[in-house]
DNA sequence: GAAGTGACAAGGT
DNA sequence: CACCTTGCCACTT
């Protein structure tokens, strides 16, 4: 496969805004393959900027090590990405439009 | 090669 | 808004 794509699209992503797993999906032309994107996101290379990618609640999605969506909340933050009270991501406002 | 897993999504309740 | 179910498909046991 080809993750190119996915991070092309990914580095594309305005500061200050975020993008769905799904959103990127359909972007590559992936179809339902939204879950790979966040694979894809695991070889994330230096370059791509992997905390902009978050899933369809709005939410952070965690991996096995707890620390890292701290800091994922803390970039986007620092970005001027606001987060509601149950740490979640204002969809209507910050979603990436293409 | 079968079964389990996962940084997900959409639709129904 | 929250929770649950189903579909998905590459990757790992």
């Amino acid at each position: 496969m080809d993750y190119k794509i996915i991070y092309e699209l990914v580095r594309q992503i305005p500061r200050g805004r975020v993008a769905t797993y799904g959103q990127i999906a359909r972007l590559a032309r992936w179809g339902r393959r939204a879950r790979h994107v966040g694979w894809a996101m695991h070889a994330c290379p230096d370059d791509v900027p992997w905390h902009r990618v978050i899933n369809s609640k709005g939410e952070i999605s965690r991996r096995a090590s707890s620390d890292h969506h701290e800091l994922q909340r803390l970039l986007l933050e620092a970005e001027g990405v606001r987060f509601d009270h149950r740490s979640r991501v204002d969809l209507e406002r910050f979603s990436w439009e293409r």
